[in-house]
DNA sequence: ACCCAGGTGGCCC
DNA sequence: GGGCCACATGGG
């Protein structure tokens, strides 16, 4: 599969949607954390809680007290890991950067490594901060991906080094970075197409592929 | 009473 | 490297 087919496919069936435009920057980033093996409506709740509680700032956050953090994020779970994560992040850019605005200026496969290294931030985290808050081409491999590139056997010709699912994500990222044109919009919408179907119609474990526009072109270019 | 959700890192062999 | 597991809350 080519992902730009891919994303014609997706493009004619779906149209120009409109997935998640935030108003600020800064809740993309601290919901790459949140946002974690949770569900969006729960990461959010915390986000609320972080708003009202007046701590929405990036110094804010990487100096408050680490047990009111806690409480505020309960929502999106792991509340610990994740405030500890959280706290690393913000104390990261803050110390490094200052401002999202300033560190979205470095070159875009050094920010990918910092942000890696940040103990809490791996792969998928990293590229959403980048594609996502910093409109960086950088390609976001998710569960939806994931469990879509699976299911239509597409990874046949993407091979990982190792079995480490780190080593699986780099493959799948490394094709869709070959092949996408390095334009953060087109990566967006070819991941909100993916998550959208992937809601629609690739459930993990009771398939609802009923109707799904992926099997349609399948038949049609066999 | 299950199963699932936009992951990540630690530990053990 | 590869396999397993803890982390935690909320919704269907």
């Amino acid at each position: 599969m080519n992902w730009n087919d891919l994303y014609r496919i997706l493009h004619e069936y779906y149209g120009d949607i409109q997935w998640w435009s935030p108003e600020d920057k800064l809740e993309v980033v601290v919901g790459s954390i949140l946002g974690q093996n949770t569900t969006w409506s729960s990461a959010e709740k915390a986000i609320d809680n972080l708003k009202q509680a007046k701590l929405f700032t990036i110094k804010k956050l990487a100096t408050a007290d680490p047990e009111v953090v806690e409480q505020l994020v309960r929502p999106s779970g792991y509340y610990h890991l994740k405030t500890i994560r959280l706290q690393n992040l913000m104390q990261f850019i803050l110390k490094k950067y200052k401002t999202l605005d300033n560190m979205f200026k470095a070159p875009l496969e050094q920010l990918r490594e910092e942000l890696l290294a940040i103990n809490g931030i791996g792969p998928e985290s990293a590229d959403s901060i980048l594609l996502y808050a910093g409109a960086l081409p950088s390609f976001v491999v998710d569960a939806y991906t994931k469990r879509i590139v699976l299911r239509h056997g597409w990874d046949a010709d993407v091979k990982p080094k190792n079995k480490s699912s780190r080593a699986q994500y780099d493959a799948l990222w490394n094709s869709f970075m070959e092949q996408l044109e390095p334009h953060a919009p087109t990566m967006a919408m070819l991941h909100a197409y993916i998550i959208e179907t992937a809601k629609q119609f690739c459930h993990k474990s009771k398939p609802q592929c009923e109707g799904c526009p992926l099997y349609r072109f399948e038949r049609v270019n066999k």
